[in-house]
DNA sequence: TTGTAGGCGTTATCAA
DNA sequence: TTGATAACGCCTACAA
């Protein structure tokens, strides 16, 4: 292995000079940095990282912390969109991603490997992604000087940076949707207000109705994020005897997609009978029959926003909001009809 | 930050019987050892990995090599799974997993961050992730003098250490299953001979076939791995005109439950007129209607025993063989009907 | 069983 | 604009 030491002699400069022609210092002459980086390049030299990282005092280590239940349990395809702009982010820089996994509150290492094993100082910043209990951040900030960003936690803790969806103004932008095709009886099968999605989904979908001075048909908030969540949904309202309302807006597509499944089973038509709109635009949203309108969330954003923003905090060089906000659109498709 | 000097010098001892108590040798004495080791904890000591890396002349970073397209276009929860084997596994070990992503043998860096920036030589070893062409393999083997495996490479590559589920193996036995069932006239379909994981699975096929002096019905090669692909096979098989099968075996979930969502869409029950079996056991199978009879394959396995391997080559502490074969079993569950 | 001292490959601080 | 030289924090002969 050539080292910075190899290129220095066969250049005859000596081995700081040729530290500072590589990192394209002014202080080096333009000709004998020209030099020295081609020799380099002929010879074959690349740093050692870990030399440099010792030597620089820094560990161009990121952090990227997991809730291990949701990371392991989850069909969704989500987790991998986000973490996928994560690292193709990192690739681009010099920061390395180490993935941590936290587990239960009640474990002997709620953090995982970020609290003790590898131990938080050799992390340059962490980011987490996914909703956290507030006990376990609590924790983790306690323990951790250093930069902590938060991904798709759904605008809770308002004192820490994060990246988020902007769930609100979807949840609305879809309701308003279905109200501009001329639905007036529109229902809500989704998550509930506890869960900080839910919330989020659940104010946008009411101030939308408010402002069209409309009230809800059909509330069922009993959901998770599982197809399966949705049938039982659908057959709740079906059950519940009440007035149908026209229109659904879902907090996700599994969900619209699981209560359409229900609906059509019992004989009904979407959209001729009922119109639906979801969140997130998954690949199965597509393809499923009629394919589904929604609200698309850029999935790969959020991690790549995410670790630009934690990367430039860590420089110092941040200086935008607390929280950064992603927004959404529409994609039609299939399930929305219009009405008079 | 306490390093360990500050330990030895709490404890009064040299620097050297630190290092050595810290990695538990037995040089040192029990006593001596466990004063450092509860001074260590006392102190918030952790050790600063990159100097460790230094001093041993070793990176302890594992390059995890993934195909862009594949990996930033797949739907499959499957990439998620395997990858999560890989972090969880490593998270247990002193590597650290380093991403990258390759792209078309047309491009300028076709090895991605692997081949240039970072350089190979800052690795101690390569997982290569599902299918890779050969071209853009043998330009890795020529360029990395270090322990290279291929994990869910479906058998390509005799040579090259890898380790793989037993897609020949799950094929036959889901299309046994179905001829014990009573089923004498089977259908294919899927992915075609050309692709690898294709291949193994027609070869399983054909040979349960073969072995109970069966031939195939309907046999449609031309899907991808996406549903849309299974509703154009049935689409296809019901064009034909040719006499239908009473049940079919798919290369994997997705395409079986787009077949099956067609052949409804047509009026046909399952299993009543068809039998289906897939392959994969994704979180959608089970909660389709009827629910989905599949062959189970351990992707969270296929991770972690690629890593753990890669890694005990790495430590010149393998023993095995070249290939790792991961056996698979059929979850039972509704699309399979006995008939006489 | 413990300590001394040199080395891992870079960067950074001075002085030249 | 360049060159010596001391860090960075840890490991490991070798000596004691």
């Amino acid at each position: 292995m050539t080292k910075l030491k190899d290129v220095a002699e066969k250049a005859n400069v000596s081995l700081a000079t040729a530290s500072l022609a590589m990192s394209n210092s002014t202080l080096v002459n333009e000709r004998t940095k020209e030099k020295i980086r081609l020799l380099a390049e002929e010879l074959g030299y690349y740093p050692n990282i870990n030399a440099q990282r010792l030597a620089r005092r820094k560990s161009y280590n990121i952090c990227l912390m997991l809730n291990s239940k949701y990371f392991f349990k989850s069909s969704n395809i989500y987790y991998l969109r986000v973490i996928g702009g994560v690292i193709k982010e990192a690739e681009r820089t010099e920061y390395s991603i180490t993935f941590s996994f936290y587990g239960d509150l009640e474990s002997k290492n709620p953090l995982g490997r970020a609290g003790s094993d590898l131990s938080i100082k050799n992390f340059d910043g962490i980011i987490i992604f996914d909703v956290i209990e507030r006990e376990m951040l609590e924790l983790l900030l306690k323990k951790a000087d250093i930069p902590v960003v938060l991904v798709d936690n759904h605008g809770n803790y308002p004192d820490v940076y994060a990246v988020d969806n902007d769930d609100f103004g979807g949840a609305y932008k879809a309701t308003k949707y279905l109200i501009d095709l001329g639905h007036k009886k529109i229902g809500y099968i989704g998550l509930p207000e506890t869960h900080p999605l839910g919330r989020e989904c659940i104010s946008g979908f009411k101030k939308a109705l408010n402002d069209s001075s409309l009230k809800e048909f059909a509330f069922y908030d009993k959901c998770k994020l599982g197809i399966r969540s949705g049938k039982i949904g659908a057959q709740e309202i079906l059950d519940s005897n009440k007035h149908l309302p026209s229109a659904f807006f879902c907090t996700n597509d599994f969900i619209a997609i699981g209560a359409m499944e229900e609906f059509k089973r019992h004989g009904f038509l979407i959209p001729q009978d009922f119109s639906f709109i979801g969140m997130d635009d998954m690949d199965i949203s597509s393809e499923v029959e009629p394919s589904l309108t929604t609200v698309k969330i850029e999935m790969e954003a959020l991690g790549q926003v995410g670790i630009k923003k934690l990367i430039s905090i860590i420089n110092d060089s941040y200086d935008g909001d607390i929280k950064t906000i992603l927004s959404n659109q529409i994609i039609e498709r299939d399930t929305c009809r219009r009405i008079n």
